[in-house]
DNA sequence: GTGAAAGCGCTAACAA
DNA sequence: TTGTTAGCGCTTTCAC
């Protein structure tokens, strides 16, 4: 059980005196299943893959042999002889490079997790990887020594225009977000403008008429979302005001100043659209420092619904995107850039899915 | 850019008619520089890894080359001839099969998060998989054809036996859990004991009489926050009521079915320690739909300290697992297993976080 | 200091 | 059907 590897003990470990080491057993090899099959290489390779050329009885008794001997073909170099590169690189952009941001975006993460499964169902590696605006450049690296096919990037930003940089120099990728006049790589997304409007307008439904937005409309998909929002009010007659279309962060809002200039202003909004469930929620606890109750006093709609949406105090009005749609989408529309495909964006639909927080109270 | 791949186009995109193809430009390759700078492949594969051996003066030309040529060494034949992965397989283990469980678990998705980026620090490539019961049997191909040179395993749950069987085969892994006699593997982990204990303590500080718990004893993290909370009770001289022990699920238990049970039982607890933050997020809600408000009439502490804990309303009180400590510990204890070196268990502090959810209301 | 040559472990023409 | 041979793209002795 040799392994190289570049990886250097730890001082700890060094200094203790009770370290022992494991026999450099060698790892069997295809010559040798060959050898003791009395075939050549050729052969074990074929049987091995399930080439029809070798004949049942040798293919099986190889494979017998390979099974007993625990042997496994080395997949590197099987995949460089064969040129054929089966993982898939899955980054996450962050805007800083403050440990775990996007990555504390449960959607994100729980996409992360089906492209996981997605792949894997496909016979693919999935290599994760987070970058930060000064790696940025690095990240045609991971295409151009060969490690990924190509790549599955989340976190669409603000990194529009190096994406596009990317998309020109040929680096096949397909991107999470929403396509803006002027993309040149390939989009996957929900439907953000219809999943807008169908929170504003469920709040209009409601009665609401004071109904702010809380997104960052630089961000692509929050745009988006913001005219859906806009398309909503207008339909209902009702004006936007400036005070209720707030800018935030999409990760780590500060929503407690929001609320504070919402009630300084005596502008306090009866319902509120977040971009994000994370907003949301975030909201409900700064309104609650106002003794302001959802949804009592605000009605509040997020986005997304991450697994928590449901089990939160309230639980969560939501704009659902489809994960199990989104990750097969994604790794479809990686496939076909490998094989020169051009596809224009796939937008995928969103469904309002509502819950305790946009409801009148049951008192 | 011809990079073959086992993908194949969807339909969707080959019916398109506007599909086009990128010319299938060939990649540069170290020979293609050799022979432009007239020299040996030796030379430029030295210059190109900072041999000392190679003239200042030659290793910059041809240094320069490369990279106004965009040229980068393809990584998998190196790795192959060089017989050195640098890859890491990091595997989240899950219970069920359900699409995203564990990978529902913000704290295990921060730690892949950590993990990304400590891997990346060292050079290292994160090659991240999920598996279930079902697919347990083939975690160890991940090492045996080459693909990582190890495994750092999340979520040991229920998996013990097959994990010590992993390890009875001399698999490199690192587990993320807790040590209990008989483990053959190299395990990091909170003190899981001390946090329940901190937990516990605080909320008898708080003078609460009845603390129940919350946590599947069955998982040996849970089941060390357990004893840890016993330990406190014992201390107060309180008793531990069986029906304040409720073995629930770690990810998706059924709080509603618990909160009844109090409630019928009339033996609602005027505290909870809950073995995990998504656990005690739950409870708020379960608890809230009988009309019982956190923490006016019942003190919650959660375990973990995700990143909602500090946003949800009211905020949770939770003992912090340190996951940039994880990360770092993970990473070193799997490269001391690739150095063949036996290391007893890393454990990890654990921090009381004291937040609104566990202290008497402003009101 | 640099080059020639021999592989890493496997697959795929081409022959037989 | 199976074997022979020639590499995939790179690194590294060993010689010069």
């Amino acid at each position: 059980m040799s392994r190289k590897s570049t990886l250097s003990p730890s001082p700890a470990a060094t200094a203790q005196g009770g370290a022992t080491q494991r026999p450099p057993a060698k790892r069997i090899q295809m010559a040798d299943i060959a050898r003791m099959a009395g075939v050549s290489t050729a052969t074990v390779s074929r049987a091995l893959s399930g080439s029809p050329l070798i004949q049942q009885d040798t293919r099986e008794r190889i494979a017998d042999l390979a099974r007993s001997l625990n042997y496994r073909v080395n997949a590197s170099a099987a995949s460089l002889r064969r040129k054929d590169i089966s993982t898939v690189g899955v980054v996450m952009l962050d805007d800083l490079d403050h440990p775990i941001q996007a990555a504390s975006d449960p959607f994100m993460m729980a996409m992360v997790a089906c492209l996981a499964d997605t792949l894997a169902e496909r016979g693919q590696d999935m290599l994760l990887a987070r970058y930060g605006q000064n790696r940025m450049d690095q990240l045609p690296d991971l295409v151009e020594t060969g490690r990924v096919a190509g790549l599955i990037v989340m976190g669409q930003w603000s990194w529009h225009e190096q994406l596009n940089a990317m998309a020109r120099r040929g680096l096949p990728m397909a991107v999470w977000g929403a396509s803006v006049p002027g993309t040149l790589y390939a989009v996957v997304g929900s439907d953000n403008e219809v999943g807008g409007y169908l929170a504003t307008r469920h709040l209009v439904d409601q009665g609401c008429q004071r109904i702010a937005y809380l997104g960052d409309v630089q961000h692509p998909e929050a745009a988006l979302r913001h005219q859906g929002y806009l398309r909503a009010l207008r339909e209902a007659g009702h004006t936007p005001r400036e005070i209720w279309q707030q800018p935030i962060l999409f990760a780590a809002p500060d929503l407690k100043g929001i609320v504070d200039d919402w009630v300084k202003a005596g502008a306090v909004p009866d319902a509120v659209f977040a971009s994000s469930d994370l907003a949301a929620m975030g909201l409900v606890r700064a309104l609650s420092a106002h003794g302001l109750h959802v949804p009592r006093d605000v009605r509040v709609v997020g986005f997304d619904d991450i697994a928590l949406a449901e089990h939160v105090h309230p639980s969560l009005t939501t704009v659902r995107q489809s994960i199990t749609a989104a990750g097969p989408a994604l790794v479809q529309m990686l496939a076909d850039q490998l094989q020169g495909l051009h596809r224009s964006p796939v937008v995928l639909p969103a469904e309002l899915i509502i819950r305790e927080s946009s409801l009148p109270p049951p008192g």
